[in-house]
DNA sequence: TTAATGATGGGCT
DNA sequence: GCCCATCATTAAA
């Protein structure tokens, strides 16, 4: 069984590197949101690089109400409703300014899988968090954690975790511009 | 197995 | 009014 450190990434300074490098270091940290008393927790296996520059990105037509924390310093959550059901999940990256963010796309569930099967309405520990929109469902992320601190936020943080035995990269999921880029990162453990 | 489709609502031109 | 960084369900093969 793989060792998963517990120990939680306080250090901003990760987020500030380049939204691409933010993206590939994320893969195998534990994502934790504490949920009523309970704390869920998931090993991050999915990520995607959005930038100003990229025509996919939220932030590309500059700065509005909706995508504003894309645009605050590296370590903040976005969180908006896709599809008018679902939410998704990013992190901040980069200065102050810079509209970039890495979008959590997967995670392997390792604690409070039985809150998260009653959050996602299902028993199939397979789909419970592979994928954005059910991510956010399995640990009851919504627009309140919108512009929450990852660094030092009490509800929802960073651990060490483990390290992917392999990174793939390919193109990203369910864009209609920027596709050509090779921004998304999947780890395998 | 893969492909098509409906649900559902805010953002932005 | 059109476009979505999605998902579950149904239909087709």
């Amino acid at each position: 069984m793989m060792k998963v450190s517990k120990e939680r990434i306080h250090n901003r300074d990760f987020f500030l590197k380049d939204t691409l490098k933010v993206a590939e270091w994320l893969l195998g940290k534990v994502l934790s949101v504490k949920y009523c008393g309970d704390i869920l927790r998931g090993i991050i296996n999915e990520t995607e690089a959005y930038t100003e520059h990229d025509p996919a990105s939220h932030s590309y037509c500059g700065v509005t109400q909706r995508n504003k924390n894309m645009f605050d310093i590296g370590g903040k959550c976005y969180v908006y409703l896709i599809y008018g059901m679902y939410y998704c999940f990013n992190i901040s990256t980069e200065e102050k300014g810079k509209g970039c963010a890495v979008l959590i796309r997967g995670l392997i569930p390792i604690e409070g899988i039985e809150i998260m099967k009653r959050n996602r309405n299902t028993n199939d520990e397979k789909i419970l968090t592979n994928g954005p929109g059910k991510l956010c469902q399995a640990l009851s992320i919504d627009l309140e954690f919108n512009k929450e601190d990852i660094i030092d936020s009490e509800r929802i943080w960073l651990e060490e975790g483990t390290s992917p035995k392999e990174i793939l990269k390919t193109r990203r999921i369910g864009i209609n511009r920027g596709r050509e880029l090779e921004w998304r990162f999947v780890g395998k453990f």
